[in-house]
DNA sequence: ACCAAAGCAAGAGCACTGCTCTCGAAATAG
DNA sequence: CTATTTCGAGAGCAGTGCTCTTGCTTTGGT
């Protein structure tokens, strides 16, 4: 019922907050290797030790900050995807907005971004709570596909005779209705969106590409008709 | 020349050479975040200190080995496409070995994968002689689809007319006589080859795709269509 | 052949990290 | 009002990157 448990919770929560909004900051600061417990904990005027009462380990307190990434990042999307639903914007021009939602939060959080699509902190897995949030922006490009799908306008990708169960098997699974070949192709074009914000993010197209907004308007819409959404 | 130039420069050499080689087991191991000096110097029996004889910083040992990745990735992707070529394989299929290859590859070497193509360690911009040996894996590519626009069979992507001066520019700059279209399309699908093997390797297709590998093969071919190779 | 210069390993030391444990004070629950 | 839980503080451990000084050894010029 979320009632007011008295003053020692409420206490709790804000304290938790704090942290993670210091940590957060710190993060954009330095980066994810730097961010330090110790370094936390002095800025909010509090002894290290006082700050395992609410964060077990380090890497406990990065799992919150996956998951805070992960939910921002897609909240983003929908946004960004609503927005031009509410347009009236056709599914290639709902995905290419999806996109550049994507790039523009990672280029306004880099380290969050880092956080969850760069390498994995080593000796990290991602534990079972960062699974829901992680499949909003993919959920995203589901529903714009969709969207396309139950309207006229889907090509339908190839899909090679091998794939089929193993396309059909994920269909299945978070994208019922959908057409196997399709939802393989999204899941591909999911990656391959990552790579292209990774590879801007990263430094990858430092002397390569100049003009990356551009650029990568023009392969999101590639992605797009690679998922068979028609070009319309 | 090459000469012997003496006990002690062939010493040092010989140190470095164990120091690297020490680093990269202990990156294989732990990862790139816990790669500590101190524990390299000890493994080889020496105190911490006399490390930075051979190496001014962390950084620079992590450069070192950043760099020796690149080499070997390079060289993985040119032999797995110089066998296809001396096989009489057609573009795609060399397009889809080269991708196999570097698939392949950061399977096998996931932490140096990570040290390249995942988030770059914060603070750290690599350094100039990076550059020559990360373009190796490009450089395969190029040639490949070089290769098939000299032979008769090479489509080409579309291209709006916005991103023509850029995609000039790049062609010019790295791909001489290539259609700009082609490039831009090159360039993308360079990224997104990236993005592939991000996934599977950092954990993200967990619980999403099963069949990795015939997967990725699938979405090669894909990539191997969007940069304009015949499907023959 | 000798001797100064340069290269090198070792050790001590600084400031920092994650994390554990104990202890006393405060808030809560019965 | 008492017993229990909850919390902050401090000390401490083992580890880190890096610097500086101290001697020893190899080198190169005369």
């Amino acid at each position: 019922m979320n009632t007011v448990r008295g003053a020692r919770e409420r206490a709790r929560i804000e304290v938790t907050a704090a942290i993670k909004d210091e940590a957060r900051r710190r993060l954009a600061a330095e980066g994810a290797a730097k961010l330090s417990l110790r370094a936390v904990a002095r800025e909010l005027g509090m002894v290290s030790s006082a700050l395992y009462r609410y964060f077990p380990s380090r890497d406990e307190l990065l799992t919150a900050l996956i998951i805070d990434a992960y939910d921002s990042l897609g909240a983003a999307a929908e946004q960004a995807d609503a927005r031009a639903h509410a347009a009236g914007a056709p599914p290639r021009d709902r995905w290419i907005a999806a996109c550049e939602a994507v790039r523009a939060w990672a280029l306004e959080h880099p380290h969050e971004y880092a956080l969850v699509y760069g390498s994995p902190v080593p000796g990290y897995s991602a534990p079972a709570d960062t699974i829901g949030p992680a499949s909003r922006v993919g959920n995203v490009l589901i529903g714009i596909v969709r969207a396309a799908f139950e309207g006229r306008g889907l090509a339908l990708p190839p899909l090679p005779p091998a794939l089929g169960p193993e396309a059909g098997r994920m269909a299945a699974e978070f994208a019922e209705g959908l057409p196997p070949a399709v939802v393989a192709a999204l899941v591909a074009a999911w990656a391959q969106l990552a790579g292209l914000v990774s590879f801007e993010l990263f430094g990858q197209f430092q002397g390569v590409v100049e003009e990356r907004s551009a650029f990568f308007t023009h392969a999101a819409g590639q992605l797009a008709h690679g998922v068979g959404l028609p070009a319309v």
